[in-house]
DNA sequence: TCAACAGTTTAGAATTATTATAATGTAGAT
DNA sequence: ATCTACATTATAATAATTCTAAACTGTTGA
């Protein structure tokens, strides 16, 4: 989604009703300059913080979920226990860092095109992305036990 | 694991007690050839189907993270409402098959090697894993809505 | 303009996956 | 055989997510 676009007119395009919820949760999502991951408990949190009035837990869950099924969020996964959103709904890869949990986006420029050489068949495939996982030298040692 | 072996030995270098219930998920899980991805809800079922004697959930739980601990599985993120173990412990590339909700590992062969390009000062890169999500190809055609 | 309708929001219940608890059971050492 | 620390178990607790059904609100068109 643009930034700094009319989200109501957006929202209409796509054909969803310009709820009051839905335009306030893509101004905290889209009008951004850098692509965003978040969880669903960060998104609630940041709603209380900037509005007066709350949504309510479904309507959050509905709505990612409606971005998500239009397009304009992608669900990412590391961990089973979390469930990451990104606004960067291009096939990229994730640099992951195990220290901090957080999750940093790859340009074309970082990661080489993956060649594939196994296809399967009356397959076709869908996406191809790559999870590098980080952490800092030492944490890494291996333990003697 | 090594296939066939005698899993009490084996369990109690592990510092694990070679309980029945530790035995039985053993020859479950590791006396095979081919490497094998599951759910926990998987086991439950396997388990319950080879077995006169039910093993509670908890154990179930309990047990399998004792093997992941030990590094004789490895989870795998695909979807954050599943968890996924594989008994190929070593650091290797999926097809996942959006269909089936099949994932497939994939061998050297399979894949080539990934270029990273970019690095991250003070880490170190524990892990690179590409996840190839392939489906039919009718099931995504674009709809027309 | 406004009634009507369909799509939305909401609180709370339900569901699902997982972890915690505390009592009971058991392997291994003495 | 007995003891003790570790395991198992049923059940409760927690957490994330989805469902439900009632209330609400954009939008359409008379």
């Amino acid at each position: 989604m643009a930034k700094n676009c009319n989200f109501i007119e957006k929202l209409r395009e796509l054909g969803l009703r310009p709820t009051k919820q839905r335009v306030k949760m893509c101004e905290l999502l889209f009008n951004r300059e850098k692509t965003f991951h978040f969880t669903i408990n960060d998104l609630v949190k940041m709603i209380s913080e900037e509005m007066n009035e709350k949504i309510s837990l479904a309507t959050v869950y509905n709505t990612v979920h409606a971005f998500e099924k239009k397009g304009y969020l992608k669900e990412i996964s590391i961990n089973s226990d979390k469930s990451y959103f990104d606004t960067n709904t291009s096939v990229h890869h994730h640099f992951y860092d195990e220290d901090t949990n957080e999750l940093i986006d790859c340009d074309e420029n970082d990661i080489d095109p993956v060649n594939i050489k196994k296809n399967i068949t009356g397959k076709k495939i869908n996406s191809v992305e790559v999870l590098v996982k980080v952490a800092s030298d030492n944490q890494n040692q291996k333990k003697f036990n």
